[in-house]
DNA sequence: AATCAATTCCAAACCGCTTTGGATTAGGGA
DNA sequence: TCCCTAATCCAAAGCGGTTTGGAATTGATT
């Protein structure tokens, strides 16, 4: 059942059909509601292939995901980013386009998004220091949104982000005033800009209290449970270890947790361990009680807000750049504890 | 730049330089060539959304994720699914499309996936008992793979799957053969397919060594940490507690290691555990070496497969259904032992 | 009664591509 | 030389909607 066949049907034409249906005011209301109600009745919906060649408009989002041929590892925040999204996308009748591509593909893969006319607009995942991605997708002209920011990037850019700077700042304190003076920062690959911002506030905490941040207590890598395991290891075996760790991610902290188990060390009692917490529907930080104290912000609630953020630019083209910092909140779980006097 | 001004551009009739493009036969070698050097020069990309409704085609493939309104809990193996069929979809020219709602909306997804022409075809995430959406695709009249079965389902549809009661009935009979007679069972929710078909392995090993199951020792819920911690505490703590644990997430399992923790025993010595391995990406098991004993098989590899055998059921309709069953691994791991003498 | 504006509807153009059904030209065989 | 086929190319008709620019009708105003 298409618009013509609709429109024969009610013996009207398809223009007055398609403004009864769009809401336009130059269509009796009488008219409108029959139209309505046949419409119903033969359960008419819309292409949406003509709806997109004739509007111009994809009424669509893109994500691009680059797949490392290397180490592809999927970013374990993707999918509940995702998740939160795409709920604002379905209730604004967007659809959502992921393109997987492997990473030296990902500019072309814009440029592509673009000229071909497959989105109308794009959100940046997993932004890095100087991110090139921002100065290209400014120059193919598609609305975008990072979710993330990019350290050393000139140009004015809509993003959204979390305080990282301020959370792992208020976490170091929070451990500087149980007595801890050597905290370790197990920490996200230094070029991801989010674990730049997350070791400056860790400094700056220790820094303010005149503590000098000890390179040996400072590891950065991929986020995995086999790294935070090496790491833990490696520290806690040195001379003089850390008495708690500050972890940039649940993930890592499981292995930080099975080195503390292999030692015989308890968290909370011997060392005191604050994650980060995305709240990943598959990954709680306890059911009631939270088991890690940690700085948590929902990643899926960030989802939300940058798919509302993005679909306002591309519904008011012209408009400034936005931006959205949340602040994480620091909750007390059982994994902190005061030093532990020996 | 548009076909039309390419044409004139050329001296050409959009007609000839649409199908030089497409590698119709009805044109000069010669013209061909002087068309693709023009189009990549003036870097010409056709507008998909007048090829699509040209062609009739979406050139998309949907999924669709349903997010309960309740535990809204997401696939955890869902982004490592995805990057795999994204790859299969880039490589042949088709999108990806999510779509996310509230799961009693899904239904209703479906139809208009369907009626307003969005994608060629679907991938069905996570069957269940009798899943009603394989009669509702069937009814609608769109091309579908199910990523697992669904046990009840009369009707032939396409699918792809592990083979989840080989695997656990060879990780049981592993076990078994190890000297544990005390088996417990930490599994998926039981109106999910693979749970069932994991539980039928699991029992069958027993018996046909005839060790009655004992349900004190199977449980089943959402496969989360808290859950598989609550799971293993209350196992553990009964009279007669079992010796071995066989868990069907990586996720439970991390629950069922804290649970040990606590109780002071220790993986692999004190109790044995095997896991089922979907080789999450961004949850290993162990870099080089395994840490858990797991029957294994790739979820990515799976999102590969399934997305060939829809996009191969899209080009050639009329097909009969496809269905592939692939075995998992059993790789020994540090988590397995004999049964502690005592 | 005549005029004008508002209301209501429609025909046709358009979005940018594909595809059908020729038309034209060149080459080969009788 | 004439006819037929093959090789090239093109005009025009879709695909299924939206949108522009009227046309017809109605009602109010003078």
């Amino acid at each position: 059942m298409n618009l013509r066949e609709l429109a024969t049907n009610l013996g009207l034409s398809p223009t007055t059909v398609s403004r009864a249906l769009n809401g336009y005011p130059e269509v009796n209301e009488v008219t409108r509601e029959r139209v309505m109600a046949a419409a119903k009745r033969h359960n008419y919906q819309p292409n949406t292939r003509a709806i997109r060649l004739a509007t111009g408009r994809a009424m669509t989002v893109g994500h691009v995901i680059p797949i490392a041929t290397k180490h592809e590892i999927v970013n374990p925040v993707f999918a509940d980013f995702i998740a939160g999204a795409g709920e604002t996308y379905s209730r604004h009748g967007y659809d959502m386009v992921l393109s997987v591509v492997p990473d030296d593909q990902e500019a072309q893969a814009y440029r592509d998004l673009k000229s071909r006319g497959t989105v109308d607009g794009i959100i940046v995942h997993a932004p890095r220091l100087d991110d090139p991605r921002i100065a290209l997708l400014h120059e193919v002209g598609l609305p975008f949104v990072v979710h993330g920011r990019a350290t050393g990037t000139r140009q004015p850019y809509s993003w959204l982000d979390v305080n990282n700077r301020r959370a792992f700042q208020r976490a170091t304190e929070f451990l500087l005033d149980l007595g801890h003076r050597r905290i370790a920062l197990i920490n996200g690959l230094e070029y991801m800009d989010f674990a730049i911002r997350r070791r400056t506030g860790y400094v700056d905490a220790l820094t303010s209290r005149d503590i000098a941040p000890d390179p040996a207590l400072m590891f950065s890598d991929e986020m995995t449970e086999g790294r935070g395991f090496r790491a833990a290891c490696q520290m806690l075996g040195q001379g003089n270890p850390p008495t708690a760790f500050l972890v940039s991610s649940m993930i890592s902290a499981l292995g930080v947790r099975r080195a503390l188990d292999e030692l015989g060390l308890k968290p909370g009692r011997d060392v005191s361990i604050i994650i980060h917490d995305d709240e990943l529907s598959y990954l709680r930080n306890g059911e009631d009680v939270p088991i890690y104290t940690a700085t948590r912000s929902s990643v899926r609630e960030a989802g939300r807000q940058a798919a509302e953020m993005l679909l306002d630019l591309i519904a008011n083209p012209g408009q400034p750049p936005q931006t959205r910092l949340l602040e994480a909140e620091l909750i007390i779980g059982q994994s902190t504890g005061p030093t532990p006097s020996k």
